[in-house]
Formats: C-alpha cells, sequence, structure tokens
DNA sequence: CGCTTAATATCGTTT
DNA sequence: AAACGATGTTAAGCG
C-alpha cells in the first residue's frame, strides 16, 4: 500500500490509472458532496473509495453494507488538486447528477487493470424443482396429486406425473430458463406417447410468443413459475434438519 | 500493497484481520458459491473483496455498480486451507445464508481500523420539503394551514396535513420526482382511509399523462412545485457556517 | 420511450 | 419477530 507519496503526486497516479481506465481502490481521509436527485453532504472521515473500469463509482464507510455515496455508470470523473486535498468530481453522463469528493490523506492506494471472464450463475436444477413440487403439490394447481417424479419413459424423462382434481391423468414439464418451441415439442412427444385424455402443464418462469401459440393449438397448458419463490421454499423448509440445513449452519 | 506472501500467510493476516475487527480490502483470483434464498455460482476471476468492521461482506467485479455477490452484517465469517486456494466462508447470523469464497492468488490485501465520526446529511428529501412547507404553507395555497407532517397512518406516511382556506381537510403528498401510478394509488390509500370530504393534493415538480387521469377521475388535485425553489429557500434559512456551506463555498 | 414488476432488493419503523 | 412503507431504490421485460 502506497502511503509516502504526496498528494500531488497521488493525484497524478489517479489521473493516470482513470485515463488507461484500471480499477481504482483507495482507502482514505475524505469529504464528500452529492448533488443531483437529492443532496446530501458527509463529514470527514476514513473510507473506501472504488472507481471501477466501467466509472462506477462507490464511497463505503468502515460498517455498513450499502454504499454512503455512489454514482451508476457511465460518470465523467476528473481530478484536481485543492488547498490541502485532492478533489475528485464524478459526474453522471446521462443525468444531472454529481459527487464531489475532497481527500486529505491516503492510507491505501490500489489500481490494476482486473481479468474477469468468469459467468455467474443463478440456478435451481430441474430436480431440485421436481422434488419442491414433490412436496408442495398445491404449486402446479389446487387439488393435484403427484404420482411420480423424474419418470422414465421412451420419449425421454418426465419431471412430474400426476391426477389434477378433476382426477385427470396430468404430465408436467418443468423448465427453469424462458421456454421455447423445443420445449412444447418435448411435452407435444410426452402426451403422444401416453394416449388420449391427458392434460400437459408446461410450468417454467416465462414462455415465448411463438412456443405459447404452438401450445395452445395442440392444447396443452403454461402456467408460470418463479424460481426465485421456489428457492425461497427450499430454504426455509429445510430449515429444519436436512443436509442442506446443516450444510448452511457450517457443519 | 501486499503480493509476495503465501496463502497460508495470508490466510493468517485474515484471520488476524477479523479477530480484531478491522476493515479488509481485497483484490484477488477468487470464484464464489451463494446458497440462501436463492442460489448462484461465481466463475473463477479477478474481483474486490471487501470485510468491514460490521462483517458486511462485499464481492465486486471490475464493472458495474453493484456487487455481485453480498451479506448484510451479522455475519460469522471463518476461514479455512484448501487445496490451492484460501477458502473465506461467509454465514449470516439470522438468516440460513452462506457465500463460500475460494481464493487462489492476491493482487493486493488491506486492513485497518478505520476512523470515521463525520456524520451524514440528506437534503431535500420528502421529509425535508415537508419541513420547508411547514414553514411556508403558502407555497401549497393560499390560506392554507398545515396541521401536521409526517402523520403515520395504517396506510402509509402522510407526508403534510391540513386545512384550506375553506376549512376543508386535506391531504399533500410530496414527490421530488416525477408523480407516476405509484403516486396517485399512494393517495388514493391515503383519501380511502381518511374517508368522504377529504381533498387531496399532489406536489411535485412534475406528472406523468396516464398518473394525472387517473388523479383527475378520482377527484384528486396535482400542484407543480419547483425543488429548485424549495432549495434555494433551504440554502437562504439553513445553518449558514455549518462544514456543508463552507465545503459548497470551497473552502 | 414509458410503464410494470421483480429483487438474495435494503433499511427503517411500527405492531 | 413479522409486516409494512420508502428508497438518490435499481434493473429487467414488455408494449
Amino acid at each position: 500500500m502506497i502511503n509516502t507519496l504526496s498528494l500531488q503526486d497521488t493525484a497524478e497516479l489517479i489521473r493516470e490509472a482513470l485515463s488507461s481506465r484500471r480499477f481504482i481502490v483507495m482507502i482514505c481521509m475524505c469529504e464528500a458532496q452529492y448533488i443531483g436527485r437529492a443532496r446530501s453532504f458527509l463529514e470527514k472521515g476514513e473510507r473506501l473509495i472504488v472507481i471501477k473500469e466501467d466509472t462506477s463509482f462507490l464511497i463505503h464507510r468502515p460498517t455498513e453494507l450499502e454504499p454512503v455515496n455512489w454514482q451508476p455508470p457511465p460518470n465523467h470523473i476528473s481530478i484536481s488538486l485543492g488547498e490541502n486535498c485532492v478533489i475528485l468530481t464524478v459526474r453522471r453522463v446521462r443525468k444531472p447528477e454529481r459527487v464531489v469528493v475532497k481527500i486529505y490523506s491516503f492510507k491505501g492506494f490500489f489500481s490494476d487493470k482486473l481479468s474477469d471472464n468468469g459467468s455467474f450463475h443463478m440456478h435451481l436444477s430441474e430436480k431440485e424443482i421436481s422434488e419442491i413440487l414433490r412436496k408442495h403439490p398445491e404449486l402446479i394447481e389446487d387439488g393435484f396429486r403427484i404420482v411420480s417424479t423424474e419418470f422414465r419413459e421412451k420419449a425421454g424423462i418426465i419431471d412430474v406425473l400426476g391426477v389434477d382434481a378433476k382426477g385427470r391423468r396430468t404430465i408436467v414439464e418443468i423448465k427453469k430458463d424462458k421456454a421455447g418451441k423445443d420445449a412444447v415439442k418435448q411435452v407435444l412427444r410426452y402426451v403422444r406417447e401416453a394416449g388420449t385424455g391427458v392434460r400437459a402443464i408446461l410450468l417454467s418462469p416465462n414462455i415465448t410468443p411463438e412456443a405459447e401459440k404452438m401450445l395452445r393449438k395442440n392444447g396443452l397448458e403454461f402456467k408460470k413459475i418463479s424460481m426465485l419463490e421456489l428457492s425461497r421454499i427450499i430454504t426455509y423448509e429445510e430449515h429444519s434438519e436436512s443436509s442442506m440445513s446443516r450444510f448452511l449452519r457450517g457443519e
């Protein structure tokens, strides 16, 4: 950590890091003013300042999850020297909002290009979903009774097989992403193999217009499910005494 | 920035910083898994990790304003050594949620107690506007008399409650941005709870056409206010010699 | 572009 | 502890 440089030198460091679009982290004594949708003033104190490669801007205090000041990108960021401080001005490009920070001294400084190509996945497998539905068939429909899950057929594995409130055999197909024509074709294969008088419901967070048209034309049904809702259910339920809850407690 | 230490040494540094509740900043190659209200996995990449003095936890990627993973305090944070990595486990105390981070190498490390006693002021929030109106009820309407501000009702907090020149009870709702349907719905909730014979005025710098239609249909009223004008008022009236005003003058 | 809805929303206050 | 309302909410989807 650099902490022996003059303010002038540090200002030059920041200017250089900004111009080459590096990721910047500063731990410093500062005060900050925000003017935009509202106004705010943050008195002097030691904080973490982050400037990201896309000009995202954050000031974090030593406690609390949320930043005390921030500016979503894109921003125009400029540096100047004040009386006994470095002045950082962060202006939003698309809106009349700005944060002005006066930095009086540095405890830490870092700047570099960061290499991050890893992707981020939010998930809940179709298997996990069918397990949740086994415990909560009412999420499919009131009065629904599940006969089997992960049922192997010639046409493929049927996620959920059950009987509805009126006693009709029903196939349920789960898609954790937006359902397309492929999903509908898959359900159609199951239905054709199962024979006449079988209902089929496609469960997914969303469906494309074309897929929905095809589905209606073939007398199939669509029901929207929220993945978040489902994951909440498992989180709260398995709270009792399962491998999941033990895991969550770190045992 | 420390970047020549072994993983083992760095783990020890983190452990020590955690036990003395210091503010920790790391720039490192890591992957992260979240299990809780939802589930997610973040593949390997270089990121900023922040652990605050109250155990607030954040992982930031090189771009985007928002953290990719986080845990609100209080957390229980533990460190262990993996195959070729440091494993950081962040478990929320009040909820079954955890983030597990595997750190493979460090580009930067900082830890220290930060001293931040400066206070944070917001100006021209709806609360502050209602305070200005309390002092200047004529800005609402000639002859308007304010009974109370920030009045808590079941339906929500009524910004201003007053009596107009003709003696009618009047609800005033303030929106500092353009008022939309939500704002109108909010006022409607108040009016319905308040009963018959109550006026309601929506004060804001602007209103969407649909919201205005909805408002007229329900017999509510709209009055335009200028935030700039209001902020001028506080600029003149507010504490003239605070650190804020000195700052604004650039001292 | 504007409107609607979801979010690991967060955060404070009241019941 | 749970529920509700406000937020400099933010962010994504859709018409």
